[in-house]
RNA sequence: GCGCCAAUAGCUCAGCUGGAUAGAGCAACCGCCUUCUAAGCGGUAGGUCACAGGUUCGAAUCCUGUUUGGCGUGCCA
C-alpha cells in the first residue's frame, strides 16, 4: 500500500456505503472523510448521515445510528466507530495502522510521496518569461519559485512535466531596446541626444553601450540609426537571455526549454496562425486592421490581431506559441504563470483557443497577485524605466537562497505579498524554513547517536512488523508523516505548492512535540527501535517534501 | 463607469470547497536546558471573520447589495 491515509478514507467510505447499503437503495449524495483538526473527534471523520439527511428524510443522528449499528470493522484498520455532534461519524484506527504507515514509508525511502494522479500527462509549465530587455525584479522572483515548486508537485503527483521560459525577442520590447540603446551609445560618444519617456533608463543599458564600445569601437555612429539599433539589440539580446538563465540557475531553476518567439515569426507559425484564424471564419477587417471575433467567445470585446500599419500585435505570436503548445507539440495542459497586471489576458487567450476548436480546459492560468516593495515602510516603486526595482541578483545576495524559495512559497498565488527588503535580511534567520530545517537536522542528530554503529551508521528497521507506539505524539506525528502523499495530490489538483510549505511547517511542529515528549536513548529496546525507525520515516518525510520546495535538508546545523 | 482579485488576532496569513469550541507564525508577557541539537517546548493575552440582508439542520465559507484596497480596462506587452 503505497498511501495509508488514503487507505483509511476508503476503507471509511467502503464501510459507509455497505452499511447504507442495509437499509436503502437510493443512489446518495456524494459525501468527504476528512482528517478532523482535533483528533479528540477521531481519526478520520465522516460527514455521510448529514449529507444524507433529506435522501433519506430522516434526521443527522438516526441515519448515524444506523449506520454504526450496521458497519463491519473487522478486518478494517478501524477498531472504533462513534456518531458525534450533529451526525459525524468519527473512525478511529487501531494501533496495526500506525506501524504499517511507518513502515510504508521507510520502504519507499527517497520514492515516497510520489504517487500517480497525474497518470503521466504531459505538462508544459512557463512561467518568469521576464522580457529580455532588462534585469529581472522581484516580481520575477515570486513567479520563478512558484512556478518551479509548481513543477515539482506535478512532478511527483505523476505527471511529465516540462518547465519553459518564453523569450520575447521579438516585436516592441526589443524596438525599444534598440532605441535606448542606440541613444545611450550616442551619449557615450558625446553626441546629443535625449531618452524618450517610454525607452529603458536602466543602468544596464549604459553597461551594455559601454561594453560595446570596448569592443567595437564607435564604428556605428557612421551607420543608419536603423541599422544601430538593431546592430545593438543583437549585442545586447543574447547576453542578457544568458545572465537570465545564469540568474535563474543559481535560483535553482533549471528550464527545459528556452522558446524563443523569434522563432514563431522566422517559421511562419505567425503568418499560418493567422491564415488558420481567417479559414474558420473568426476575423474581420475593420478601420485597415484584422480583428479576432473574441466577443462570440466570452471576452468583453474584439481584438486586433494585425494593425493597420501590418505589424501583428502581441496577441498573434502569443495564439500561435499556445498552438504550438498545445497542438504542434500536443501537451495536454499548458499552465501560464502571470503577473496580476496580465489578468485581463486569460479571456483574450481563452477565445482564441476556442476559435481554433481547443479545449480551454487545457490551458491553466495562474494568476500571481503583486509583490510591493517596501523600503524603510515605504513602497518603490516596479519600474524598468527608472531602473530602480530590485533586481533577482540583489535579492539573493542579501537573503539565503532557502529562506528566498521559502517566503515566495509560503502565501498562495492568489495573496500581495509586501516584501521588505531590509526587514527580509535582518529576518532570514526568522524564517520558517529554518525552523523545518532545524528539525531535519535534530532527526539527523538522533539518528547519528543511536542507531546501531555509532556515527554514521544507517538506522537499521530490525522489526518493522512490531513496532510498539504508545504516546499520543507518536500517533500525531505518525498520522502527519502518512499524509505526505495525500497533500502532493491536493497540492497538484489545486495547483497550489504553498501547500507543501504549509505541510512541511506543520510536520516539523509535530515532530519537535514528539521530541519533547517522548525520549529514545534510554528507553527500553522495543520502544527505543520503534521510535528510531519513526525518526527515519520522518526524516525521510521532511526530506522528499524539501525537495519538492528544492530547499537544503542539512544534516547539520 | 465596467471587469478581475481581495478584506479573518496588533502584523503576515491558514481555514481541507457548507460542518464540531475560527487556527498558525511573528510581535508581547510568564515558565522549561545535570539527560538524544533551546534555531526547541509549554502557557497567558489577543476576534463584531469589513458591513447589511438572503439560502438551510448548520455560513468565515454559497448568493445579492454596500464600503475599502490592489490590478486591469491600448491598433503597449
Amino acid at each position: 500500500m503505497q498511501n495509508m491515509t488514503e487507505y483509511a478514507k476508503k476503507q471509511v467510505k467502503d464501510t459507509v456505503l455497505s452499511a447504507l447499503g442495509k437499509f436503502t437503495a437510493e443512489p446518495l449524495p456524494p459525501f468527504t472523510v476528512e482528517v478532523p483538526a482535533d483528533s479528540a473527534n477521531g481519526d478520520f471523520s465522516c460527514n455521510a448521515a448529514m449529507i444524507c439527511a433529506k435522501a433519506l428524510k430522516k434526521p443527522p443522528r438516526e441515519i448515524a445510528a444506523l449506520i454504526i449499528e450496521n458497519a463491519v470493522l473487522d478486518s478494517s484498520v478501524f477498531n472504533r466507530l462513534e456518531a458525534a455532534g450533529p451526525g459525524f461519524l468519527n473512525f478511529y484506527l487501531a494501533k496495526d495502522w500506525y506501524s504499517r504507515a511507518v513502515k510504508c514509508i521507510t520502504e519507499q525511502k527517497e520514492n515516497y510521496g510520489r504517487i500517480n494522479f497525474g497518470n503521466n500527462k504531459r505538462v508544459l509549465i512557463e512561467f518568469v518569461s521576464a522580457n529580455p530587455t532588462g534585469l529581472m525584479h522581484i516580481g520575477n522572483a515570486r513567479g520563478g519559485a512558484l512556478g518551479d515548486c509548481l513543477a515539482s508537485v506535478m512532478e511527483w503527483a505523476g505527471y511529465y512535466v516540462e518547465r519553459e521560459f518564453y523569450v520575447n525577442d521579438a516585436g516592441n520590447q526589443v524596438a525599444k531596446l534598440g532605441l535606448s540603446l542606440s541613444i545611450r551609445y550616442q551619449q557615450e560618444l558625446g553626441k546629443t541626444a535625449e531618452m524618450p519617456e517610454d525607452s529603458y533608463h536602466g543602468e544596464d543599458i549604459i553597461e551594455h553601450v559601454k561594453n560595446y564600445i570596448t569592443e567595437n569601437g564607435d564604428k556605428l555612429l557612421s551607420v543608419s540609426e536603423e541599422e544601430r539599433r538593431e546592430t545593438l539589440a543583437n549585442y545586447a539580446l543574447p547576453l542578457n537571455i544568458n545572465s537570465l538563465e545564469e540568474d535563474l540557475l543559481k535560483y535553482r531553476i533549471k528550464y527545459n526549454t528556452w522558446f524563443k518567439e523569434s522563432t514563431l515569426h522566422n517559421s511562419g507559425a505567425v503568418e499560418r496562425i493567422i491564415e488558420l484564424l481567417k479559414e474558420k471564419g473568426q476575423t474581420y477587417e475593420q478601420d485597415g486592421a484584422l480583428w479576432l471575433k473574441s466577443s462570440d467567445f466570452g471576452d468583453e470585446k474584439d481584438r486586433v490581431l494585425v494593425r493597420s500599419n501590418g505589424v501583428p500585435t502581441y496577441l498573434v505570436p502569443d495564439i500561435a506559441y499556445h498552438y504550438n503548445k498545445l497542438v504542434e507539440r500536443n501537451f495536454d495542459i499548458a499552465i501560464d504563470i502571470l503577473g496580476a497586471d496580465h489578468h485581463g489576458y486569460i479571456p483574450r487567450m481563452n477565445a482564441a483557443l476556442q476559435a481554433l476548436g481547443i479545449d480551454t480546459a487545457r490551458l491553466k492560468i495562474i494568476i500571481m497577485q503583486m509583490v510591493r516593495l517596501l523600503r524603510g515602510g515605504e513602497a518603490v516603486k516596479l519600474s524598468k524605466r527608472s531602473g530602480k526595482a530590485i533586481t533577482l541578483t540583489t535579492l539573493l545576495d542579501e537573503v539565503p537562497l532557502d529562506a528566498a524559495r521559502f517566503f515566495f512559497n509560503l502565501r498562495e498565488a492568489n495573496t500581495h505579498i509586501d516584501f521588505d527588503l531590509d526587514l527580509a535580511i535582518e529576518e532570514s534567520n526568522k524564517n520558517p524554513v529554518y525552523y523545518v530545517q532545524y528539525a531535519h537536522a535534530r532527526i539527523c542528530s538522533v539518528i547519528r547517536r543511536l542507531a546501531d554503529g555509532g556515527e554514521s551508521a544507517p538506522v537499521i528497521c530490525t522489526f518493522p512488523e512490531s513496532l510498539i507506539f504508545t504516546e499520543k505524539e507518536e500517533f500525531e506525528l505518525i498520522k502527519k508523516a502518512a499524509a505526505l502523499p495525500s497533500e502532493i495530490n491536493q497540492a497538484a489538483a489545486e495547483l497550489n505548492p504553498a501547500r507543501i510549505t504549509r505541510y512541511v511547517q506543520e510536520l516539523a511542529q509535530v515532530f519537535n512535540k514528539f521530541y519533547e515528549s517522548c525520549r529514545i536513548k534510554g528507553e527500553e529496546e522495543s520502544i527505543l527501535q520503534s521510535r528510531l525507525t519513526l525518526c527515519h520515516a520522518v526524516k525521510i518525510t521532511l526530506k522528499n517534501a524539501l525537495e519538492i520546495l528544492k530547499v537544503d535538508a542539512p544534516e547539520k546545523m
